[in-house]
DNA sequence: ATAGGCGCCTGCTGGC
DNA sequence: TGCCAGCAGGCGCCTA
């Protein structure tokens, strides 16, 4: 669900509430996530101070002043916020974190439970699980030479190199769509099929979405919420995702939905053209 | 190399 | 009203 502007968010938010707190106490829920919790990482949470709060593609780094890392997924439905410890808990909360004297918890909660949390030794290791995933750079780092031969190189269509999280890191379903719209690419159009010039248009296009979801605190569809439980703005904006049917914002053409790469997607079947 | 299908989970919606 | 299929911001595995 959440997808690099609403992760984005949630780490703007969680940093000023987070940083410099210590940990008083760590307590996990009965059911699994994606990834196991090791009964280890508890203790060695314990006491330690947050130094800082960062994100990486859709994932969310908690760094601990000695040198931990708790590392978050949201999956499709994870909440991660700071609460009041006196509020009840949520139902499908997996993680609390207690802050200092125990007034404050984060709280990580995913009612699906394709989310994860898990603790690496040091920013290093963390690097390193990173590299091994194949993670690919940050959208607005993305070198216009590099995005042009990963594009080159492919038989794949331009929705499924969207998606891939090897070639360019935080963008999915919502954002691939409302980047090719912007783009005036079609979804099916194979990566090598495009020239130059409109591998340019798609990394200008994905950066401006972003920056303009950033800008609206992200999409709240469902279950998304910031750091500080505020729903984003950005759902109100979509020029196509999740509106099929509905008139093109360009050109009143009725916006269509097919079934790519395994995912629902949207586009305008006038604007958005092979070349 | 790539497409397609499935599985992991829960909850909501729409059609009958 | 009630049931059930289909769908959902992700991702990894398998097969062909």
């Amino acid at each position: 669900m959440p997808e690099l502007p609403e992760v984005e968010t949630v780490v703007r938010e969680l940093r000023p509430r987070l940083v410099g707190r210590r940990i008083a106490a760590v307590e996990i829920g009965r059911h699994s996530l994606r990834r196991p919790w090791s009964p280890d990482w508890t203790a060695l949470l314990l006491g330690q101070r947050v130094d800082d709060v960062a994100r990486r593609g859709k994932w969310i780094v908690v760094g601990l002043k000695g040198g931990l890392r708790l590392v978050i997924h949201l999956g499709m439905t994870g909440q991660l916020l700071v609460r009041p410890t006196k509020q009840p808990l949520a139902p499908h909360t997996h993680l609390v974190v207690s802050l200092d004297r125990g007034r404050e918890q984060l709280r990580f909660r995913d009612v699906r439970r394709f989310g994860s949390a898990t603790l690496f030794a040091d920013g290093e290791r963390l690097d390193r699980f990173f590299d091994e995933a194949g993670l690919g750079p940050e959208p607005f780092d993305l070198c216009p030479d590099y995005w042009r031969s990963r594009l080159a190189g492919t038989s794949r269509c331009l929705k499924a190199v969207l998606l891939d999280q090897r070639v360019v890191a935080g963008v999915g379903n919502i954002y691939a769509d409302e980047s090719l719209f912007e783009a005036r690419l079609h979804p099916t159009v194979l990566g090598r099929e495009i020239d130059s010039r409109q591998a340019e248009r798609l990394r200008r296009a994905v950066v401006t979405v972003l920056n303009r979801a950033i800008e609206q605190r992200g999409s709240s569809i469902r279950d998304y919420v910031g750091g500080s439980g505020a729903r984003g703005e950005y759902q109100k904006e979509f020029r196509v995702y999740g509106r099929p049917g509905e008139p093109c914002p360009r050109c009143r053409t009725p916006v269509e939905r097919i079934r790519l790469a395994g995912r629902s997607t949207h586009f305008c079947p006038r604007c958005q053209r092979a070349c």
